[in-house]
DNA sequence: CTGGTCATTTTTTTT
DNA sequence: AAATGACCAG
C-alpha cells in the first residue's frame, strides 16, 4: 500500500484546520452546524480515515456530506463505493447523498451504495466467467442452508442428533468467514470433532456445487478469492473504485476486511466508520480487531472521534455510559450530550410478560396523549423475536398501531416460498433443493418412493434430476401415473423457461417476450398453486391467494425500481437473456432482504424490533423489554466473558436508541416454549447508575408461582423488598427437579454438550443459585457452563 | 400416495 | 407454543 501523498496524522489535521480551511467551503451549507471533528471528517479526501462514531454522533450526516463533498471536489461518482450492512442503510445513505447533490445541481449517476453481500452478488454475476461460476447461480438463504446441511448429514450417514445442523452450519460459516474453504478446513482439521465437521463441510459444498448455488458466506468468499487470484479483475476494480467508504466497520468479518483492503490497496483511499461499543455481530464472524487495529493497517491514517451525542438527553446517556464502562476490553471513551438532563429512564418490574406488555402499551399511550409523541417515533426493542408475540397482542388489544420489523416474514410464507421455488428452478434447473421443494407441491402424485426411484435413475445414468424426469417412462418400477406426472412437470418448467430464453429458432414460448410480473403470474397459475388455494374457501387460503398476488406486485415494483437506478454499465444487450437476468436479480434481492429493511418510518405505527435490527435507528421513546438474566444477557452467552460483553453492547445499543424517553422493563416470571419460569433481574440493571434510573416494582411484591407452593424452603414469603435485587435473586429456577442429573458430573468426568461436543470437566462450583462447571472441550476450548442450563451428558 | 394424528423437540441475534 | 417428524388409515 502506498502512503498517500498528503499524509496526515491526527495532530496534523487538528493543527491544519484553522488556516488550511478553504473559505469557500466553510460557507457551503455542507459544513453548517458541524463540530470540529465532523468538519474534518467531511473535508477528508485522500488517504485512510477512521471515524470513531459514538451513538447519535451524527455519523450519517458526516458520511453523506463527505461523499457529497468528494463529488463536489470533482471526483466522478462512479469512482466512489460505499458499503453498508443492510439494504435499508444503503438505501437511506444513497437517498441522502442524492438530495445533497441535487441541491447543488450535481449529478450523482454511477455512485455505488450497496450492502457487502449484494455488491458481491453483482460482481459475481458480472465476472461469472472469471470466477468460474455460472451466471445464474442460486443464493441459498438460511433455510436452504439448513436443508443442505441436513442432506449432507444424511449422505455422511451422521445423525442430526449428535450433529445439530445449526451448530454445524456455524462452524462452516466461521470457516468461510476466515476464507477457509472445505479443502483448507479439512487440511487444518486434526481432532475427531473438526474432522467430522470437515466431512460434513465437504458434502455440503458438493451439494452447493451440484445445485449451482452459493450461500451468504460464499458471496464474500468467492469475491475475495476472485480479487486475489485474478489480476485483471483486481486491477479493473481497483481502478474503478478510487474512494471507499465502509459503514459499521466494527461488524466486518475477515472476508469483508480482505475485500475492502484489496480494493483500497492501490490508492489507500479508504474511510471506515464505526463504533467498537456497538459491535454486536461477533457471533457471525465479525472481527472487532478490524476496527481496533485500523491504525496498524494504515499507519498514516487520520483518526477522528465523534464523541458528542446529539440524540439522547443526559440521564439516558449517563445510563448507557455507566453500563458500557463495565466492559473491560474497551478503549475508554466518554459520551457527552448538550441536550440537558432530560427525563430519567424508568425501570418497571412486571408480574409476567402479559403484565409487562400492558405496562409498555400504557406508558406509550401516555406519551402519545400527554406529550404528543407520534406512534412512529416510538419503538419496543427486545433480545429475541419470540418476545414479540405477547407485545403484539397487547398492542392489538390497546388499539395502538404497530409494525413488526420482519422483512423476511413475507418471503417465509409457504405459498411464497413455493412460488419462488418454481422461479428459482426456471433460472437454475440444477437447483435441486428448489426442485425437491416444489416437485410435489401442490401434490401431483410424485411422492417419496417415486422420487427415490427417480433419484436412483439420475445417479445411475449420470444425469440431472430434471433430465431424468424427461425420461421418466424409462424408469423401472415407476408407476405410469407417477411417470406421467413427472413428464408433465418437466414440460411445464421447460415451457416457463422458454418464456424467458428464446429457443434455437429465436422464439419464446407463446411467441412473445413477456415481462417479469407476467412471468410470476404465469408461474403461479401454471404450477397449480393458485388453484390449490382457490378451491378451499377458508380464510387462510384466501390470504394465501392474496399473498401470491402480492408477489406479482412485488415483482412489478422491483422492475420499476431497477429501471430507475440501473447502472448503464450493467445493461445486457440481448432482451431474451435479460428476462432471465432480471429474474435472477430479483431472486437475488429477495434472498438478501433483512428484517430492518421492513422498517418504514412513514407508517404511523410503533415499531417492534430486535436489538440487532434496532442498530442505527433512533426514536423519541424506546421501551426495552425483558431485562432478565438468560434473556439479556442471553442464556447462551453466560459463561463466556467475550459473549457477555457483546450482550452488554447490545443492551447499550438498545438504551442509546432513545432520544428523550426510555422505559426499561422486566418480568418476575415468564412463559417460554410452554414453560413458566421464574426470572432473575439482568445483571445489566445493577450496572445502571441508581441516580439516573427510577425503579418501580409493579409486580405486586408477591412472587407466587400460580398459587402453587412448590417446594422452595429457601423462599421468603411476603414483604419482599421492592426495587431491584429482591426475591428473584434467590429464587432462581435452578434447583428444580429435572436437572437432577447434575450429580453424575464430577471433576475429570467426560461429558457431551449438544453444541460443543465432548469435553472434560476441569472444575465445579456448587452454589444454591446454580452450579457451574468449567469444561475443556475438544473442539471449542474451555467454557464455563451453568449446569442447569447446559444439557451435559456424562459419557462413560 | 395423501392427509391426518400424535409425539418429540426446541432454547438468539442475521446477511 | 409451535414446528418438525414419525406413523398410520384410507
Amino acid at each position: 500500500m502506498m502512503p498517500p501523498e498528503t499524509a496526515e496524522t491526527l495532530t496534523d489535521v487538528m493543527k491544519s484546520i484553522p488556516d488550511d480551511a478553504n473559505d469557500g467551503e466553510q460557507a457551503d451549507p455542507l459544513f453548517d452546524g458541524l463540530t470540529e471533528p465532523q468538519t474534518t471528517a467531511v473535508q477528508h479526501v485522500d488517504g485512510a480515515l477512521l471515524v470513531l462514531a459514538g451513538p447519535g454522533s451524527g455519523k450519517t450526516t458526516v458520511v453523506t456530506r463527505r461523499v457529497a463533498h468528494l463529488v463536489q471536489q470533482g471526483i466522478p461518482p462512479w469512482q466512489i463505493l460505499a458499503l453498508t450492512f443492510t439494504n435499508k442503510a444503503a438505501g437511506e445513505m444513497a437517498e441522502r447523498i442524492r438530495t445533497l447533490l441535487d441541491e447543488r445541481g450535481i449529478g450523482g449517476r454511477g455512485l455505488t451504495v450497496s450492502t457487502f453481500h449484494s455488491f458481491c452478488a453483482r460482481l459475481l454475476r458480472r465476472y461469472a466467467e472469471q470466477a468460474n461460476l455460472s451466471q445464474n447461480y442460486t443464493i441459498f438463504d438460511g433455510g436452504d442452508q439448513r436443508d443442505a446441511v441436513k442432506r449432507a448429514l444424511e449422505q455422511c450417514q451422521m445423525s442430526t442428533k449428535n450433529w445439530q445442523p445449526a451448530s454445524v452450519l456455524s462452524h462452516i460459516s466461521n470457516a468461510k468467514n476466515k476464507l477457509l474453504d472445505a479443502a483448507a478446513y479439512t487440511a487444518e482439521a486434526s481432532d475427531f470433532y473438526s474432522r467430522s465437521i470437515a466431512k460434513i463441510f465437504n458434502a455440503y459444498e458438493n451439494i452447493l456445487r451440484e445445485s449451482d448455488a452459493m450461500d451468504f458466506d460464499d458471496l464474500l468468499l468467492r469475491v475475495a478469492s476472485l480479487l486475489r487470484h485474478n489480476e485483471d479483475v483486481r486491477s479493473e476494480l481497483q481502478q474503478r473504485f478510487q474512494y471507499l467508504l465502509i459503514d459499521e466497520y466494527q461488524d466486518t468479518n475477515h472476508a469483508q476486511f480482505i475485500i475492502a483492503h484489496t480494493l483500497a490497496s492501490g490508492h489507500g483511499n479508504i474511510c471506515v466508520v464505526g463504533d467498537p461499543d456497538q459491535s454486536i455481530y461477533g457471533w457471525r464472524g465479525a472481527d472487532i480487531t478490524n476496527i481496533l487495529d485500523f491504525e496498524d493497517h494504515y499507519p498514516d491514517a487520520s483518526i477522528l472521534s465523534l464523541g458528542q451525542n446529539f440524540r439522547s438527553t443526559g440521564h439516558i446517556l449517563a445510563a448507557a455510559d455507566a453500563l458500557i464502562r463495565n466492559n473491560r476490553k474497551r478503549k475508554l471513551r466518554t459520551l457527552h450530550t448538550e441536550l440537558g438532563d432530560g427525563e430519567k429512564p424508568a425501570l418497571l418490574i412486571a408480574r409476567d410478560e402479559h403484565h409487562e406488555a400492558d405496562l409498555i402499551t400504557t406508558e406509550l399511550q401516555k406519551l402519545n396523549t400527554n406529550e404528543d409523541i407520534a406512534w412512529k417515533d416510538m419503538a419496543v426493542v427486545y433480545r429475541m423475536n419470540a418476545l414479540s408475540r405477547v407485545l403484539e397482542q397487547a398492542f392489538r388489544d390497546a388499539a395502538i398501531p404497530y409494525v413488526i420489523a420482519r422483512g423476511t416474514a413475507f418471503y417465509d410464507r409457504k405459498e411464497i416460498k413455493d412460488a419462488l421455488g418454481y422461479l428459482r428452478l426456471i433460472v437454475n434447473p440444477r437447483d435441486e433443493l428448489s426442485l425437491r421443494r416444489v416437485v410435489n407441491s401442490p401434490t401431483r402424485g410424485i411422492g417419496k418412493t417415486s422420487f427415490e426411484k427417480l433419484e436412483l435413475y439420475a445417479i445411475n445414468e449420470q444425469v440431472s434430476i430434471l433430465e431424468a424426469m424427461e425420461h421418466a417412462s424409462d424408469i423401472e418400477g415407476l408407476s405410469a401415473r407417477a411417470a406421467n406426472a413427472m413428464q408433465r412437470f418437466v414440460k411445464m418448467i421447460l415451457e416457463l423457461r422458454g418464456a424467458c430464453v428464446p429457443n434455437d429458432a429465436g422464439m419464446f414460448t407463446g411467441n412473445v417476450q413477456i415481462t417479469l410480473p407476467e412471468l410470476v403470474g404465469q408461474v403461479i397459475r401454471d404450477s397449480g398453486l393458485e388453484a390449490e388455494f382457490k378451491k378451499k374457501k377458508t380464510e387462510e387460503d384466501e390470504q394465501r391467494v392474496a399473498n401470491l398476488n402480492e408477489l406479482v406486485s412485488a415483482a412489478t415494483e422491483f422492475c420499476e425500481r431497477v429501471r430507475d437506478d440501473d447502472d448503464p454499465r450493467d445493461s445486457s444487450a440481448d432482451p431474451g437473456v435479460s428476462l432471465l437476468n432480471e429474474l435472477a436479480r430479483y431472486l437475488e434481492t429477495v434472498a438478501l432482504v433483512s428484517d430492518s429493511d421492513a422498517i418504514d418510518p412513514e407508517k404511523g405505527a410503533v415499531t417492534l424490533l430486535t436489538l440487532h435490527a434496532a442498530k442505527g435507528l433512533e426514536f423519541e421513546a424506546v421501551a426495552l423489554a425483558g431485562l432478565e438474566e438468560g434473556l439479556l444477557p442471553h442464556m447462551r452467552s453466560i459463561g463466556s466473558d467475550e459473549e457477555l460483553e457483546e450482550e452488554r453492547r447490545l443492551c447499550f445499543v438498545g438504551i442509546t436508541r432513545a432520544k428523550r424517553h426510555l422505559l426499561l422493563t422486566r418480568a418476575m416470571q415468564r412463559t417460554m416454549r410452554g414453560m413458566r419460569e421464574r426470572q432473575i433481574e439482568s445483571q445489566f440493571v445493577r450496572e445502571l447508575p441508581s441516580e439516573s434510573v427510577n425503579t418501580l416494582d409493579l409486580s405486586g411484591g408477591h412472587d407466587d408461582f400460580g398459587g402453587d407452593d412448590w417446594d422452595q424452603p429457601w423462599r421468603r414469603r411476603g414483604g419482599g423488598r421492592s426495587g431491584s435485587n429482591s426475591l428473584g435473586v434467590a429464587g432462581s429456577a435452578s434447583t428444580r427437579a429435572g436437572h437432577a442429573d447434575v450429580s453424575g458430573i464430577s471433576i475429570g468426568a467426560m461429558v457431551r454438550h449438544p453444541t460443543f461436543g465432548i469435553g472434560h470437566v476441569e472444575a465445579i462450583t456448587r452454589r444454591p443459585a446454580g452450579s457451574s462447571a468449567r469444561v475443556r472441550f475438544n473442539s471449542v476450548g474451555t467454557k464455563t457452563l451453568i449446569l442447569e442450563y447446559a444439557k451435559l451428558e456424562v459419557v462413560e
